[in-house]
DNA sequence: TGCGTTCGTTAGAAGTTATAACGCAACACG
DNA sequence: CGTGTTGCGTTATAACTTCTAACGAACGCA
C-alpha cells in the first residue's frame, strides 16, 4: 500500500521479522491457546534470545492486540470478498453466502475465531481501529439484509439475529460442546440458516 | 452429605481453607479473568505466604478445574430448581423459565459463564464428573421440551436450538459486543425466546 | 504426657515479562 | 571510500509466576 518500493533495507527487515513473529504467534495460539502465548518461546524458535523481540514489539499485550486486529481484518476481508462475489447473483442469497463464509473462516482456525468472539478480558478495551473493523464487518452484514427490504430497523434486527444465532452455534461447535452428543453441527448450521430470514415479513413491530 | 458431623477438627479446618481459596479465586476471576488467576496472590490475600496453598490444592490447573466444576454445578442446580418450581404451572412455559434462569445466572457472574461456555484451551479435557454435570444440564433442558410432545429427536432439536440461540445472544452480550450498537440485549433475548419453539406441528397449543 | 501427622515457613529451581547497558554490525552520508 | 550514527542482538538484572524440598513448630489423638 504505502509505497512498498521506497522502503529502506532496515524497514524491509523489520517488516519481515515482525511478520515472522506474528506467524509463530499464530502457531502457538492454534496449538495452546492465546493465554499460553510466550514471547520467549517465539524468540527461541526464531533463533534469537529473549529480549531481542522487544525491538519489534512493545510487549505481550501489544502483540496479542495486533493478532486480534489481524483476525478482525481477516474476517472483514472475507466478508467483503463474499459480499462482492455474491452481488451479481441471487439477491436473496447474500446472507447465506456470508453465513457459509463465516463458518468456513471459523473452522479454518478456531482459536482465531475465539480471539475475536471468545472470552473477553474484563479490563481490556480494544483500540479504536479494531472496533472500526468490527463495525465494518457489521456493516457488510447489514448491507446484505438492507438489500431486499430497504428498511433500517428491520434489517438491523435480521442482521443481529443472523449474528447471534450463528455465533451461538459456531462457538459451541468450536468449543467441542457437541462432541458425544449425536448431533451434526453442519446440519444444525444448515437448519438455522434455513430458519434465518424471519418469515413473518409483515410489519411485526409490536413487542 | 457424607456425615458432616463426624469431621475431625483438621478436616473441618481444611474444608474452611479450601472454601476461602475458591472464594478469593472467584473474586480474582471476576475482576481480571481466569487467565490472571494467581495462587500467590490468593495466598498473600489470605495472610499466608506462597507455597502454603499447595497443602490445599494440587496446583493452578486443579484449582481452575474445581472452579469449572463449581460453575457447572451451580448452573445445574439453578436449572433443577427452576424446572422443579415450574413443573406445576403452565406446561408450555418450562423452557421459558429455564431461559430466564440461564440469563439471570449468566448476568450474575459473566466470568463464571465464560468458565463454562467460553474459549476452550486446545489441549484441555474436562474430567468425567464435569461432563457428567454438563449432560445433567442438557437433560434438564431436554425434559422441559420432551414434556409436551413425547418425541425424542424433535425434543433434542428444540433443546439444541434453545441452547445455541440463547448462548449466542448471551455470549455476545456478556462480551460487550453490543455496546455502542443501539440494541437492547434484554429485548433481543425476549424476541429470540418468543421465536424459540419452532411452531411446526405443535398439537397442543400454538403461540 | 508423648508421638505422629499436618501445617506454614523459608530456600530454591525453572519459568515468564520486561528493562538496562554494552558491543558490534550495518547503514548513510560527506 | 572512510567515518559516524543508528539500530540490532547480546547478557545481566529485577520482579514476577508456579511448584518442590526440607525444616520447625503446632496440633490432635491415644
Amino acid at each position: 500500500m504505502a509505497d512498498t518500493g521506497t522502503q529502506t533495507p532496515r524497514e524491509r527487515y523489520r517488516a519481515h521479522i515482525r511478520a515472522e513473529i506474528r506467524e509463530r504467534a499464530w502457531e502457538q495460539i492454534a496449538t495452546a491457546g492465546a493465554s499460553a502465548l510466550s514471547l520467549n518461546a517465539i524468540a527461541k524458535q526464531m533463533g534469537m534470545s529473549g529480549p531481542a523481540l522487544y525491538r519489534y514489539c512493545a510487549g505481550r499485550d501489544e502483540l496479542i492486540t495486533e493478532l486480534v486486529r489481524e483476525a478482525y481484518r481477516s474476517l472483514a476481508d472475507t466478508f467483503h470478498a463474499t459480499a462482492a462475489s455474491e452481488s451479481g447473483t441471487d439477491p436473496a442469497a447474500p446472507a447465506a453466502a456470508l453465513a457459509h463464509a463465516l463458518r468456513g473462516w471459523a473452522l479454518d482456525d478456531p482459536q482465531r475465531y475465539f480471539l475475536v468472539y471468545g472470552t473477553p478480558v474484563p479490563g481490556y478495551h480494544a483500540p479504536d481501529d479494531v472496533s472500526g473493523i468490527a463495525s465494518e464487518i457489521m456493516t457488510t452484514l447489514l448491507d446484505a439484509y438492507a438489500a431486499s427490504p430497504p428498511d433500517g430497523p428491520e434489517a438491523l434486527r435480521r442482521a443481529l439475529t443472523f449474528w447471534t444465532r450463528l455465533h451461538g452455534l459456531l462457538s459451541l461447535e468450536l468449543a467441542g460442546h457437541f462432541t458425544g452428543m449425536d448431533v451434526d453441527p453442519a446440519l444444525m448450521f444448515a437448519a438455522e440458516l434455513d430458519d434465518l430470514p424471519p418469515r413473518r415479513r409483515d410489519p411485526h413491530r409490536g413487542h
